[in-house]
DNA sequence: GACTGGCACTCCCGGACCGGGAGTGCCAAA
DNA sequence: TTTGGCACTCCCGGTCCGGGAGTGCCAGTC
């Protein structure tokens, strides 16, 4: 593959992305210096054509990236564009602001469609990748408990249970005191480990209760597993005339699906710091004509996931560069209050 | 007003309704036993579009209510279709599994949502209507404290909070203490002058932190008065073809503004069990064509709004029992928890 | 006086038709 | 290998047209 011929394709989806038509070899010769003609770049389009990566929306129009055009623009072509500096001093304010972990979910995930005008997602730190800083007991009425759960990336959970036996004041505390000894500092998948055993610790006439407890700590720490996530800019969907306007549906109802959204951000074992999945590479068919562009993010580690999802006519070295941004700031931000 | 004036008006609004196409006088006449012509009902027509309650689209064309005449349907015509037995014994199935205050809203915003197919919206139990249940201070660094505040409804809010001195554990403790005889049990809208005499409460050496952690709270339980707002369903405004298409974006836009959805939910001084909101009767420009039937929920006081939000031709009778026994049950299941 | 059938009229809607324009593929020449 | 020329294809927007649905009005009937 010729050089020349890569820069007719860098053209076209460069040409394709700002104008959404497709685009034609005199175009292509004319606004790009390429230094030859019309019939030249036509032939290098046939060539292109014949190979995947673009094609013809109709006998006689220009031409369109195809998926596997996108992914040689993003490998090989795509210079990623920093973000301004303003734009960086923008985020960094933006976010610092924030005053919990809610906060800086929900800033983040606007911050993230703001900057790339597309649909933002933004996965709370994922459990089973915390551990236990504290964990906390109100009696809600004698024989119902709260138990509230925070982690060391700040996230907050709650549950209520049902105890067999009314409960006084000092029963509470030294239940609580119990599970805080047994649990406080541990990761939350040694956690049922831990909690199995813990009826056994307590004094013989809170054994039931004890165990009843227990069940409802499992259930906060295990059922409460799935994944919670922050969503944002769904109005941009609408952007650019109605490109979504026929497969716009099934994607708004896919946004409210936590399961679906975490599929899209990627999976746990994925490492790489940065993912962008064009049209087909996402297995999911009501995306087969959309991109993910997902980076996680965390202290030290990957806690979490975030990303944009666009279609897949998006600008790449915008977007790649405003997700690595903010994934970054927020793995600061996090940082601070370990 | 004639009678069978106010007739002609509810078939024209029910065939509306459900087929989405002005109505002429001929299918008045035929599919309503009405017992008059086609001309008849033409007169009457002519009556009510001249009293403002149905208008023409174009000349020749059929009939479609306006809306003062979903207005007079809402207020004289339609009867409430209650609940199948089925669909209330799933609807209390469904709310009475949540585990916790989270869990309520998300499961009765995805149920509006499912039972009456347009955009649910719930508001969080307010703030400001609620009392201290506990507050729990938690270090996260030596200067660094997570306070967390439970209220009575079950509604967890957290915040960071930086303190000027090292913090032992047992001066955590203490404040906790502290904090807690002080502020447990009172309704929020006391907090602010409670807090402000909390410093002089402390012991001198943990003065300046106490002043700090005064201000952490003040920040808690007021500027935190922002309301939290759950939304579901807005799939469900591409549903019908595309009534929404020229109007969507700014309608999904305002989705995501927690300001314009509790306007539309409706001011906390309405009183009324239940508001339906017409057209125009939403004092905002992107809304003219939606109508908003929300309701007020709590135990035995109202602590929040829910509603759904729709095309202003909507199945009223089905909306408004169905926002209408949501709300009960909610309510049901937050008196459990007092 | 209220209701009805008839009738001329209006206007939307979908389909057919058509011309201009943009872009292509191919070819022969440089 | 590149280039200019040229015939060809096909989309797109505009116009035109006929059918159909619905109306308003009028004269006649109960």
């Amino acid at each position: 593959m010729d050089d020349r011929k890569l820069e007719v394709l860098r053209a076209i989806v460069e040409d394709y992305v700002a104008t959404q038509e497709p685009v034609g070899s005199k175009a292509v010769s004319q606004r790009h210096a390429l230094g030859v003609s019309a019939a030249t770049v036509r032939n290098d389009m046939a060539y292109l054509e014949e190979a995947g990566y673009i094609q013809q929306p109709h006998t006689s129009a220009g031409r369109i990236p195809t998926a596997k055009g996108y992914r040689l623009f993003v490998d090989r072509l795509g210079k990623i564009k920093p973000l301004s500096a303003a734009e960086r001093r923008a985020v960094h304010r933006f976010l610092s602001e924030a005053v919990d972990l809610d906060d800086v979910v929900t800033r983040t995930v606007r911050l993230l469609s703001q900057l790339t005008h597309q649909v933002a997602v933004v996965q709370y730190p994922s459990l089973n990748r915390s551990s236990i800083r504290h964990l906390e007991l109100v009696s809600l009425t004698p024989t119902r408990l709260m138990i509230v759960m925070i982690t060391d990336t700040g996230r907050v959970e709650q549950r209520f249970t049902e105890v067999p036996a009314e409960l006084s004041e000092d029963n509470v505390l030294e239940l609580r005191r119990l599970v805080n000894e047994q649990l406080q500092g541990k990761p939350l998948s040694d956690a049922p480990r831990i909690i199995a055993d813990l009826a056994s610790l307590a004094r013989p006439e809170l054994g039931a209760t004890a165990t009843a407890l227990a069940q409802g700590l499992l259930d906060t720490v295990v059922a409460r597993t799935e994944e919670r996530v922050a969503v944002a800019g769904a109005a941009n969907l609408t952007r650019d005339g109605n490109f979504f306007a026929g497969s716009m549906r099934p994607i708004l109802e896919a946004l409210e699906e936590e399961v679906v959204l975490m599929q899209l951000l990627g999976r746990a074992d994925s490492n790489a710091l940065l993912t962008v999945r064009i049209g087909d590479e996402n297995e999911i068919d009501d995306f087969r004509e959309t991109t993910v562009v997902a980076a996680g993010y965390g202290p030290g580690s990957v806690v979490g996931h975030m990303g944009v999802l666009g279609p897949t006519r998006m600008d790449y070295p915008g977007t790649i560069a405003a997700v690595r941004a903010v994934a970054r700031y927020v793995s600061e931000i996090l940082e601070q209050n370990r």
